[in-house]
RNA sequence: GCGUCCAUAGCUCAGUUGGAUAGAGCAACAGCCUUCUAAGCUGUGGGUCGCAGGUUCGAAUCCUGCUGGACGUGCCA
C-alpha cells in the first residue's frame, strides 16, 4: 500500500507546489485512510495549504483534482479522484492493485512481509530470566510471549537476532527454598511425588515464608547458607545443584510446550562476579567515588537518578554490578547494535542507572540499550500476590486452557473431524494465551481476566485460527475437486464485490505493519491487523461462495484470493506465537 | 515528599503519531445453519475520551494545572 501512497504524495506534491508557486516537501502532504471505505482508499487533508492559496481547503482540493484528472500519467493507478469537503480522496484501480497484490503474495510466499529495513544490524533480546527457586507464573508469560515474539518482527524486518535468558540461580531467595527443603524436605523427589521439578521447588520457598514467621532466626539461616555457597561448600552445593537442575528441568518443560528457545543461555551463577572490574575501572576514572565504608558509588543526582551503590563495603557485588558485567560481556560474546531488555516496568529506574552507568564508564555501545518495560499483568480483583495465593501458575494456566478447548472440540461436535484432539487442545490454548497477551500494547498495565481470556470468540487467538482453519478447509475442497474447474484462469478483474476489495487493501498493508510492528516493538499491531484480515474475510465468505459457483474463472480467482488470505495469516501469526491449525 | 507511567462504552482493549460521524470484543437484546466448519455472520442499544484551561483551521492525541490509580525512590532482585 506504501507503494501508492507514495505514487500520491509524490503527484499531489508536484500539483500543489506548481498551483501554489512555492516548492512543497514530501513531508507535507499527508496521506491517510479515510474513515469509511465508500470515501476511497486514500485521502489527502487540503487544510494545511489554505494559508498558501488564501482560499478555502475545499476549493484547493478541487483545484488540485482538476489538474490530477489532467495527468494522463496517473490514470492507470486510479479509477476515480474526487473531492470529498476539504479532502482529496482517491478510488485506486481495483484491478491493477488486486493482480499485483495477488501476484506478489503467491510468488514470495513465506516472504511476503519480509523486509530489509534491519538488514546488517545485531538485535540481542533478553528475557524470561526466571528464578529457579518457583515455578513461572502469568507475569513471566508475557514477559516469555513478548520476548518470542519481538525477536522475531525484528527478524521479519531483516535483523539478526540472539535471544538471551539470564537464569537467576543464586542469592538469598535461592538458599531459601533450599533451607526449608533440608528442614522439611525428607529428601523427596519431583518423582516420588509426581509433580514437576520447578513446582517442588516452589512449595519451599512458599514453606520458607510460613516457617519464617514463626522462627525468625530461619532469616539468619539462610544468610549464612549462602555465604557457605559462595565458599562452594560441598554439602550445600550439592543440594543447590540439585534443586537448581528439578527448577530448570520444570521450566524448561513449560518453554517448550509454549514454544519458548533461546540462542544462549547466561546463569547467574556464573555471571555474579562479573562488573565488579567495571567499577575499578570507574574509581581509576573517577566517575565513580568510595565512601569511608568502603562501599563504591556513582551521583547521578545531576541527573535526577540520586546517588547509587555499585559495591558494598564488603566488597560483594550486588543486581546493577552484575548487570554491568554482564552488558559487558554481551558486547564481547556477540557484539550488538541493540540490546532490548523485555523486562518488567517496575524495574525503570533500574535500567536508567545502568545505561548511565555504562556511559559514564565510556561504553559508546550503551546508547543502543533499550528497556522495553511491559506492564503489570493484573488480575480482576487486584494485584497477584504470592503471599496471598493469587499467583496464577503458568502450568495450571496452561493445562485448565487445554481442557476447555478440549471441552469446545467436543461440543461443537468436532472431536470426529480433527486430527488429535489433545494436540489441537493444546494449540488453542497457547493460541488464546498468546493473543491474548499480546494484543494490549506492551508498556501498559492489563488486567487477565481468567474468565475472559479463555472465551474462544470474539477478538482471540482461537478466531484467528478457526478462519485459517476454515480457509485451510476450503482449499482442501478445492484441490479434490480441482479437475472440475478446468480449464479456468486467475482474473483479478472478477475481484468485484466490497468485501473482496477490503480483503486486498489489508493484504497490501501488511509489510507496512510488519514494518511498524519493528518500529514501536509492538506485538499488538500485528494481532490487530490479523484480525481485521480475519474478520474481513468472515464477512466475505458469509456472502460470496467461494467454491459453488458457476464461474470457474472467478472460482479460481477466488481461490487465489482465498490462498493469499491464508498466507499472510500464517505469516503474521508465525509473528505471534499463535499456532496455525489446518483442522479445528 | 520527589520521579516515571497510566486514565477512552458496564467490563477488556484499539484508535493509522494533530484530521472526516471515536472503533472492536465481551456482556444485553433481535435475527441468520437443505449451500465451502455457527469457535461464524447481520442488526439494536451503550461515550462530557478523568476534570479545567491553553496551542491550532482542527485535539482522545501536543502543553499546563488538578483529581484518581500503578510503579519506583534498598549496601533486595
Amino acid at each position: 500500500m506504501n507503494e501508492y501512497k507514495l505514487f500520491w504524495r509524490e503527484l499531489i506534491r508536484e500539483v500543489v507546489s506548481k498551483e501554489s508557486g512555492r516548492s512543497i516537501d514530501l513531508e507535507e502532504i499527508i496521506a491517510e485512510i479515510p474513515p469509511r471505505p465508500e470515501l476511497g482508499d486514500l485521502a489527502f487533508p487540503m487544510f494545511p495549504f489554505a494559508p498558501l492559496f488564501r482560499t478555502s481547503p475545499k476549493e484547493i482540493a478541487e483545484r488540485v483534482a482538476g489538474a490530477i484528472k489532467q495527468d494522463h500519467h496517473a490514470e492507470t493507478t486510479y479509477r476515480k479522484v474526487e473531492v470529498q469537503g476539504s479532502y482529496l480522496n482517491i478510488h485506486l484501480s481495483r484491478p491493477i492493485v488486486s493482480a499485483s497484490i495477488l501476484t506478489r503474495i503467491n510468488k514470495e510466499g513465506r516472504e511476503y512481509g519480509r523486509n530489509s529495513t534491519l538488514a546488517g544490524s545485531k538485535v540481542m533480546v533478553e528475557f524470561s530470566c526466571p528464578n529457579t527457586n518457583k515455578p513461572l507464573h502469568l507475569g513471566h508469560l508475557r514477559n516469555d510471549t513478548l520476548g518470542m515474539s519481538i525477536s522475531r518482527i525484528m527478524q521479519e524486518n531483516g535483523a539478526a537476532v540472539l535471544r538471551v535468558n539470564l537464569i537467576n540461580d543464586r542469592g538469598i531467595h535461592i538458599c531459601q527454598s533450599m533451607l526449608a527443603y533440608r528442614e522439611f524436605g525428607g529428601n523427596s523427589t519431583p518423582e516420588q511425588e509426581k509433580l514437576k521439578g520447578d513446582h517442588l521447588v516452589g512449595e519451599y520457598y512458599v514453606r520458607f515464608n510460613s516457617w519464617v514467621k514463626d522462627n525468625p532466626e530461619a532469616e539468619e539461616a539462610a544468610r549464612e547458607m549462602l555465604k557457605a555457597w559462595e565458599e562452594n561448600q560441598p554439602e550445600v552445593r550439592e543440594l543447590w545443584e540439585k534443586m537448581n537442575n528439578w527448577a530448570i528441568e520444570g521450566i524448561e518443560d513449560t518453554y517448550r510446550r509454549t514454544g519458548i528457545s533461546f540462542d544462549r543461555i547466561y546463569r547467574e551463577s556464573e555471571t555474579y562476579q562479573l562488573g565488579r572490574e567495571e567499577v575499578f575501572r570507574g574509581l581509576e576514572k573517577k566517575v565513580f567515588y568510595r565512601e569511608k565504608d568502603g562501599s563504591v558509588w556513582v551521583d547521578l543526582s545531576d541527573q535526577n537518578l540520586d546517588r547509587k551503590v555499585l559495591l558494598r563495603s564488603d566488597g560483594t557485588t550486588l543486581y546493577l554490578t552484575q548487570d554491568i558485567g554482564t552488558a559487558v560481556q554481551r558486547q564481547e560474546h556477540w557484539p550488538f547494535d541493540r540490546l532490548i531488555y523485555v523486562v518488567a516496568s517496575e524495574q525503570r529506574y533500574h535500567f536508567q542507572v545502568l545505561f548511565q552507568v555504562l556511559k559514564l564508564l565510556g561504553h559508546q555501545w550503551a546508547e543502543n540499550l533499550f528497556h522495553l518495560a511491559y506492564g503489570m499483568v493484573n488480575l480482576p480483583q487486584g494485584k497477584m500476590k504470592s503471599r496471598e495465593g493469587t499467583v496464577v501458575d503458568a502450568d495450571d494456566l496452561l493445562d485448565n486452557l487445554v481442557s476447555l478447548a478440549g471441552k469446545e472440540i467436543h461440543d461443537r461436535e468436532r472431536a470426529g473431524e480433527v486430527d488429535d484432539i489433545r494436540q489441537t487442545a493444546e494449540k488453542i490454548a497457547l493460541g488464546a494465551l498468546n493473543y491474548y497477551l499480546l494484543q494490549a500494547s506492551p508498556y501498559k498495565d492489563m488486567i487477565f481476566n481468567p474468565a475472559e481470556s479463555i472465551l474462544f470468540t470474539g477478538n482471540t487467538g482461537p478466531y484467528l485460527q478457526y478462519t485459517g482453519a476454515r480457509i485451510a478447509s476450503i482449499l482442501r475442497k478445492f484441490r479434490e475437486r480441482q479437475a472440475s474447474f478446468s480449464p479456468a484462469r486467475v482474473k483479478p478483474e472478477l475481484l468485484t464485490t466490497e468485501e473482496e476489495w477490503e480483503i486486498i487493501k489489508l493484504l497490501a498493508s501488511y509489510p507496512e505493519v510488519v514494518n511498524q510492528a519493528a518500529v514501536e516493538l509492538n506485538p499488538a499491531i500485528i494481532t490487530s491487523h490479523l484480525y481485521d484480515l480475519a474478520k474481513s474475510f468472515s464477512r466475505f465468505y458469509h456472502d460470496h461462495p467461494v467454491l459453488h459457483n458457476d464461474d470457474p474463472d472467478l472460482v479460481v480467482t477466488r481461490i487465489e484470493l482465498v490462498n493469499s488470505v491464508l498466507q499472510v495469516m500464517r505469516n503474521g501469526l508465525s509473528l505471534i506465537g499463535v499456532p496455525f491449525l489446518e483442522k479445528m
